[in-house]
DNA sequence: CTGGAAATTGACAGTCACTATCAGAAACCC
DNA sequence: GGGTTTCTGATAGTGACTGTCAATTTCCAG
């Protein structure tokens, strides 16, 4: 059996040889595109070019990911969020358990992870392409947002109010995303401060 | 100065067979795709199709719009809107003038008008790829609503205030128009209520 | 009304994102 | 090691979109 290192090896500890190399793949194919996007454009780019960057075929390319856009959008907080939301204590309304898990999700982010997410939200926004892309994001998860809310207030999701409540959290955070030019540190703070604004409603 | 009405001619009227052929080329290639997206579905349906539909060289299609979703994203009630809003009476905020130029825009619209809107929405969210296109149309819109609701409160466009308040209003109205499972009308009439818990607050 | 300038058009060729298929290689399980 | 499953690359497509260029159509001046 083990004429080689023992299950101490970091390399064996994963659930196999397989998935590894999945991940391993999946991280590379993303890392090179981002690279090359930031150099030479997304545009610019040809997934030609990724996968050959990334020393894979085309075909596996579009194996990992569904699109070219995905490689931009692929985001691993969404989950991060979700459970934090749910977990907050019921008797808190839906607005501050919000603000609660944006807090928390995004509040403290390793500065490597800050960057590269602002890098890719930028790329989001500024390229066209990416831009549409977005739409399908936010759709979802405004949906997605829509349950969650649902689900805290004890409505159902024709709710009007549920409806009307989720369009508002998503409409201000994506206004703070876009039209806000502040970094993003700054930006999830301003967040803060406007989602409290629903609460108490618009005076403008 | 008038020896002939000619002016009064309205096939005169118009700047030149040049342009009026133009318009007409237009809304035949409009009217073609729309008919053939209804018929066969929106991806189904190619570019060559339509052009033939309309007896035009594809490379005639995309003289005229940009892309194969631009022939269902082109909306003419942005203009009305925006003028119905700058015209309200300055001492109302800007919620409730959002409320009355929506109220005015859509809410005696003609049957047939309405209908097809309805028809183009429905299109545009069913279809991931219009889903897409949609986005462009969302985020331009709401850069635009917070130009036009800074003017109106008197504050610049990089007030925090001013950009939420335009991107709950957009959120707002997002989800009125995807998640509420109504008719275009009573979406118009359940938009106007979501709008004014805006003002009041959300108590979820 | 006519000749030339300018705009519009269609044909053609090409790029690129994305899909379907299929045979071979790698990893899994025994 | 043998049999099964999964992953991969090569190939050949489809369809949206772009660039070019010559032919046609509309415009306008004389």
């Amino acid at each position: 059996m083990s004429t080689t290192r023992s299950a101490e090896d970091p390399a064996a500890r994963a659930p196999g040889l397989r998935e590894r190399k999945k991940a391993r793949t999946r991280f590379e194919i993303q890392q090179e595109a981002l690279r090359l996007f930031a150099e030479k454009g997304y545009a610019a780019t040809t997934v030609e070019q990724i996968a050959e960057a990334a020393d894979v075929s085309p075909s596996t390319f579009f194996r990992y990911f569904p699109t070219k856009a995905a490689v931009v959008l692929t985001d691993d907080f969404d989950p991060i969020f979700i459970e934090t939301f749910r977990t907050q204590p019921p008797e808190i309304a839906v607005v501050p358990a919000i603000r609660a898990a944006l807090r928390h999700t995004f509040g403290d982010m390793p500065a490597d992870q800050a960057a590269a997410a602002a890098e890719r939200n930028e790329l989001m926004l500024s390229e066209p392409e990416l831009r549409a892309a977005f739409a399908e994001f936010l759709i979802s998860s405004t949906r997605l947002l829509l349950e969650m809310v649902a689900e805290r207030a004890g409505r159902t999701v024709e709710d009007p109010e549920a409806i009307a409540v989720s369009g508002a959290i998503m409409g201000v955070i994506l206004s703070a995303l876009v039209l806000s030019g502040r970094s993003l540190e700054e930006k999830i703070d301003e967040l803060d401060r406007q989602l409290q604004r629903l609460e108490t409603g618009f005076r403008l």
